[in-house]
DNA sequence: TCAAGTGTACTATAACAGATAGTACACTAT
DNA sequence: ATAGTGTACTATCTGTTATAGTACACTTGA
């Protein structure tokens, strides 16, 4: 469910923290659905509990899952809508990297070509 | 000339080397053009010269400046050509981030439109 | 010639984030 | 009761980043 990349720059409990939202945003995970726990991620993963503890921490701040001592971590009836708010990032990401794009002279049209292909469409001509 | 963000998690000297690229990818920077000296940009942007000697020595590595030892430091003639392929990997970035919006449900022309204004291109409508 | 400015090399240290190890306790379902 | 949850805490290890300080070689130009 979950894929580390231990050599990159991105900590693991982040990784953690967005493919949970990315897992969500899909709707692979839904509203109830449990969460694996830090025991048990901990083990498949080959991470330390205190790694997914903090992650876990960091979904229940944004209001994303919510834990039931005892009893297990949950996904929010909030939870898709929260997530779906983080476009507005991405978005702002892609607009910066095609503001370098357009400055190092590559073709509008070459971009909208990675948008197509993204979106699973054909592209015309 | 560089702007640097002490806050984030990208390394100054990582800063400096992107910069440097994006300078001589937007022209900024041509084949010929001598690069601040290590002590002159570490004054300038209060940082340490071994710092910027690393990201120096990264660039150079890279072919995109050269060193004449007791002169200066100077951009390679193939220095745009060099740093115009790393268009590549910043399109599959866009990639990426689009197939994550792309499941999460947002519309292809909303991606499409923020490619525009990177652009500077007006909507039609 | 010599001073000033360039690049280069090296060691040592500080600072920080990330991850791990280990332990302990409270709660719930069965 | 037992096993599985979440939670809290301290201590430690590790790697990366950045800094400090020093020294040396080279080139330019007054």
């Amino acid at each position: 469910m979950f894929q580390i990349d231990r050599f990159g720059r991105v900590p693991i409990y982040e990784q953690i923290i967005s493919q949970t939202q990315r897992l969500i945003a899909s709707g692979v995970l839904k509203e109830g659905d449990q969460l694996p726990s830090v025991r048990a991620l901990s083990q498949e993963l080959s991470v330390n509990p205190n790694t997914l503890q903090k992650a876990y921490s960091e979904l229940e701040r944004r209001g994303i899952c919510v834990s039931a001592p005892g009893n297990g971590r949950f996904v929010t009836v909030e939870a898709a809508r929260i997530v779906g708010k983080g476009f507005l990032e991405r978005l702002s990401e892609i607009q910066q990297i095609s503001e370098e794009l357009y400055a190092a002279g590559v073709p509008f049209e070459r971009v909208v070509q990675t948008i197509h292909i993204a979106y699973g469409k054909e592209m015309k001509g």
